[in-house]
Formats: structure tokens, sequence, C-alpha cells
DNA sequence: ATCCGTGCAAAGAATTTGCATACAT
DNA sequence: ATGTATGCAAATTCTTTGCACGGAT
């Protein structure tokens, strides 16, 4: 049975009120002022528990560590090549991929992620 | 300069004509057959060069290892849920996504990737 | 002759895990 | 009281890197 924990809490918390797509280290970081004990391992114990729930969304950049998202509902990301900022993208999640590319396969399509790769708005124009 | 070595070239035609989106690892162990004194360094080397040079593809799962593609031209890929398995997924890619992300967007988009989820053909089957 | 690539091993980055204690039920 | 969550540190996994030597130009 999962039990109530306040930094399980503050953890779910940080992340709906920072939509910086942080990664463990920066919620570590920053929910260390309210919590001066808190552990890294506590962080990924309960980041993973919460993805694992489907409250939060873990982002693979590919490049570097992993990143998390308090919005959970399935949309896509733009990282930024040259400073490595991830950022939502305004655009409906294309559902109709997952048919698109039944079509020709033999397993089951449950589910897709697309990654936007470029500059974002700050590097285009210190470019 | 680049100059040329016999490991790259293997490594090369390794993934050429084997389509099984391998590890490093993978790649590794296969190679030593021909070359009992290559490192492992130097295939994450080799790798990484013929990635940036655009001659191969890297594959991020989001979990476990990096998976390497011969096949270099933007195309999709599915991962197995179960087995971890990486397919090629037979769908044109869909360029138009990239327009479409940058009308809300102030950066620049200049190319996305995409992988889809779920069960391959031969976990489907032993469900 | 020059200098890039290699093998080896050590280092590094990111994440997970074992264990004793603290806390929620 | 029972058992999950935590903090801490060590371990694990994956990848990169420094260095001396070998090989390509």
């Amino acid at each position: 049975m999962l039990k109530y924990s306040r930094q399980r809490e503050s953890i779910k918390s940080y992340l709906d009120t920072h939509r910086t797509h942080p990664t463990a280290e920066t919620v570590y970081l920053d929910i260390k002022q309210e919590f001066p004990n808190i552990s890294l391992g506590t962080v990924y114990r309960n980041l993973n528990l919460l993805a694992e729930m489907g409250e939060i969304l873990r982002i693979s950049p590919g490049n570097g560590p992993d990143r998390y998202d308090g919005n959970a509902a399935p949309h896509y990301h733009f990282i930024c090549t040259r400073c490595g900022r991830v950022l939502d993208i305004d655009l409906d999640h294309q559902s109709q991929l997952d048919e698109l590319a039944g079509e020709h396969f033999d397993g089951k399509i449950v589910s897709h992620i697309t990654h936007f790769f470029g500059l974002c708005p700050e590097c285009k124009l210190n470019n």
C-alpha cells in the first residue's frame, strides 16, 4: 500500500508549480530549502513512483539527465540543441499517428512520444 | 583530418548489415570476433564520430543503453515496453510536423524524432 | 615525420539500491 | 504493530577520457 509522505507531496507540488521540466537534481536542490535533510535517492524514488502512477511525465532528452513534467497529459516537447532547455510545444497530440504506425506493424502500438529539436527563442536571438 | 581506421570501417559495415539497432556493447562483442583487441572505448568513439558525421543514427530509448542504426535516413522506431526490442516503423517521416509545431513557437524547429511504444509482434503473442 | 586512432584502465555522470531508522497507517 | 518511506552511502550502469603506443597519411 502506498503511504503518504510529505516529501512526495512536496515533489509533486513543486512540479505542478514549476513548468521548467527540471532534472531530479534541480528538484532535489530546490526542495532542500523546505526539507534540508531530503536525499537525492528519495527524490529519484518518488519521481519514479509518480511517473509509474501516471501523475507526472518523464522526459528523456537523449542527452543529459532525464527531465520531469508535472503535466501528465500527453503533449510534445521541444529540446534546444544549443542550451538544452526543454519547452512545451503547443500542438495537439497526434493520436492518429498510433493508428498510422500500426498499419504495417504486426505488434500492438499503445502510444508515442515526439521530441522536436532546434533553437529555443532565446538561443535563436543570441545566435 | 579524419583518418581511415579498420575498426571504424568494421563498425559501419556491421551496422549496415545488422538492422537490429544494437547497443554499443553488442557491436563491441560481435566485432570482437574480427578484432579481438578492440576496446569498448573505441567502439563508443567511432559510434559518436559516425553519428556526428550523419552516417548512422543514435536512438535513445529513454531506458537502458543507446541503440545505433546504420540507416541514417530519418525514420521512426518502435520500442517494445516488454522486451526492449527496437524495430523500424514503416511510416513516412512526417516532416510537416516541424512546421505545425513551429506555428505557435518562437524558436526555430529543425527536426523531430518519434518513438512508438507497445508490444512487439513476438511479445504480443506470448502475452 | 606528423598526428590521428587505438587499447587500456580509470574517471565521470546519472541513477539505483541495501540497510537501519523514522514515520504513516 | 506493522510495514512503507527516508537518509545515507555504496553500488551499478552507461559512457567518456587521459595517456602511451601503433598506424595512416
